[in-house]
DNA sequence: ACAGTTGTTTTGAATAACTCAAAACAACTG
DNA sequence: CAGTTGTTTTGAGTTATTCAAAACAACTGT
């Protein structure tokens, strides 16, 4: 963990490795989250200090940072490969999307008509397979 | 204008006229800049009002509401195709770009593993000519 | 044209999620 | 171990948006 902010050209400092610590495994924090997990190890750590890590970590490369019209932002370690996100617009539940068509299905044209193109976002909208099953079930009740 | 308003199934009120008039012709417009115009022909309406104006707009099809990561939601009237944005990570200009790819490129499986795909919101982040050809220079100066 | 109903707008306030800045402090360098 | 650079704390502030209650206006049917 350590070695990684250090590859990375950071500091080495506590609250970063707690939130590297608490972004660690699949899934999608808040900063909210991430500084709950952060203080139950380090209590005097700052929720600003949080947002400055993260965004060190999203600067250096070691984080990304996904941020869903209408909530709060989320953080992830899974970087460096072309992954998308779809989002439930009820439970607001998200998860990861692989790029399944080609390469890079998404980043199409890498510079249309001057654009130099850095980046593809992409993200579905719609309804998980839990809410439908939920919303099913209360029609028919 | 207000025959659109009627269309959807909405009461013709002055605000929603003077909205969607705001609002008409290409480009993105926040909802402060909505307020504005709306306000230079009616004085008397609120900030909340326009929210309240767009949001129904957006409901009924109407208007079409992004929320780009770091700037204020932008509203426009270009509604139906399934078009995407792409965004000047510095001026923070925003452009529409048509799918580019057959025909809906990025509603690729519109039903992967339970999860039921209603909109694909594809965001290109990159650099403009503008402000490439700006920072060209800026470095050769 | 008019009263009633439903939905809209005003008014007033509140909030979530960040961001900014200055000072105290701690990692790394030599 | 002293110095430099970058990080964290402390404290405050902001933007974009939302909520709620009351006043009001558009459409419906007569």
């Amino acid at each position: 963990m350590a070695g990684r902010l250090k590859q990375a050209g950071l500091k080495v400092t506590a609250p970063r490795i707690a939130a590297l610590g608490a972004l660690a495994g699949p899934g999608h924090r808040t900063a909210e989250a991430v500084f709950s997990a952060v203080t139950s190890e380090l209590p005097k750590t700052s929720l600003q200090a949080v947002y400055g890590v993260l965004a060190a970590l999203v600067d250096a490369g070691l984080a990304r940072k996904i941020d869903p019209a209408g909530s709060p932002a989320l953080y992830e370690t899974r970087v460096g490969d072309n992954h998308h996100h779809r989002i439930c617009l009820n439970c607001h539940a998200v998860e990861d999307v692989d790029c399944a068509v080609g390469e890079s299905p998404c980043l199409t044209p890498s510079n249309m008509d001057g654009f130099a193109v850095q980046l593809a976002e992409v993200t579905f909208w719609g309804t998980c397979a839990a809410c439908q099953a939920a919303s099913t079930a209360a029609a028919s009740a």
